[in-house]
DNA sequence: TTTATATCGTTATTGTTGTAACGATATTAA
DNA sequence: TTAATATCGTTACAACAATAACGATATAAA
């Protein structure tokens, strides 16, 4: 096995802003691990013992070679011709995200989307359990949501500082999205997982992901936009093809 | 048009590999643009006439050049010194888009997610109006979700065809996701919005959007996970910053 | 044993996205 | 009127991501 430090092929990034170590992996790839897993996790219900990159890739409709690369990301080490131990790889995987421990989390706002987060059991099996949600409407404080007690704002602080919770997944209307942090922020939050279409300000010792339904939403529209404008639009092929 | 001595010659531009006319944006710059126009939005409210490059991306924490760039994929033209003509923004990257006219969707699967979805009012904003939702429960046909009749399956395709219906949001489980896909091609769907964590067959003829709550999770994982490790856990230096 | 082949891991090349640089232009101020 | 400046649009360059190419290795077949 060979140890390059420092060679074009992989390691991008002005190196000494990084701990030492790590070949510091691409955003693309992070994104597509969870995927990966999501299949491993079922041959491993199925009790296959081996997977080859080629199989993973043949599945999610990319090319090998970049699944070769993304697994290189998590450490783990195949055999040639052979492939991948699946157990291995899940916690590769698993380890590598973050995921091997469940990570626990405070939900902020139980609107619409809030409530169908706290009902999604998906969560799971991404190393997130939500163990607390908060909300401002005296109404539905004290509720119960899918096995779990609304609790009043007041009551953040002392839940995440008790709790050492520093996940909160943020769904409160877009008007107070940014006073919600500033308290999530204050209590200990180190990560927030953003749902609100507003740009976040939080100091650089948090992250703040957003999670944008517009942005897909714009990419599926131009992108039929164009198929429609291309191809005239004719009911009968699109029966045609499977 | 300036004429540069480059020694590299001109082989940069985009070039023609699409069809006429479009200069064919990135995928980045779609995912840019909703977020410009919830802005612009605002700004129209406001009755701002005019937005400046700078201003859109102070806001958004971007690059000017890189709002300039979006922007023009448009087709917009500014004015030095002055900016945008805020009403002319919209409608360019409205129809950009294809959010010009609402598109009219069908909604397949009404769980958690898909009730949520159905509940969510900030779609009319992307020019995505959701006009009927579709299930196989029993137990749930015939009830009103948010001013949306859930129907049988078996109506779905007679519903897709009178109403010459384009879009649908797919929320169904996993397990049954490809069959629902395939009864919904066959109806004559040809853009999918897809929340299910599988990668869907569809025909070329059909575009499939995959929304994955996962991705960003894991993205947030993992830079979660960084920003632990480097810098020691004080919530006292979290408290510090704004 | 030898050969064939699927797969791995790495490096090289190409393409796409983001950043930097710069001239052009409209408003404001001297 | 002239000078200063913010902003636009474009081009040049750099960083990242995807694809291609290739040697290495373990299994299976001849």
């Amino acid at each position: 096995m060979k140890r390059k430090t420092g060679v074009s092929g992989e390691s991008f990034q002005p190196s000494a802003t990084e701990t030492e170590g790590a070949p510091r992996a691409g955003l693309s790839c992070v994104k597509r691990l969870p995927s990966y897993l999501q299949l491993l996790r079922v041959l491993q219900a199925e009790g296959q013992e081996y997977v080859s990159g080629t199989v993973l890739a043949g599945v999610h409709h990319l090319e090998p070679v970049i699944v070769r690369k993304d697994l290189a990301n998590t450490g783990i080490i195949g055999t040639p011709r052979v492939g991948f131990r699946v157990t291995e790889l899940i916690t590769a995987i698993e380890r590598f995200l973050g995921w091997d421990n469940q990570t626990k989390a405070v939900l902020v706002g139980v609107g619409n989307l809030g409530a169908a987060l706290l009902g999604y059991r998906g969560f799971e099996n991404f190393g997130l359990q939500i163990v607390a949600a908060f909300d401002v409407d005296p109404g539905k404080i004290g509720k119960w949501i899918h096995g779990c007690k609304i609790q009043s704002m007041n009551q953040l602080a002392g839940f995440v500082r008790r709790g050492e919770i520093k996940l909160g997944v943020l769904t409160v209307p877009v008007e107070v999205a940014q006073e919600a942090v500033d308290m999530m922020v204050r209590a200990g939050i180190r990560g927030i997982w953003n749902f609100t279409p507003l740009k976040l300000q939080v100091p650089d010792t948090v992250v703040a992901q957003k999670e944008d339904l517009a942005e897909g939403l714009a990419v599926l529209s131009h992108r039929l936009h164009h198929l429609l404008a291309i191809r005239v639009p004719s009911p009968k092929s699109a029966l045609a093809d499977r």
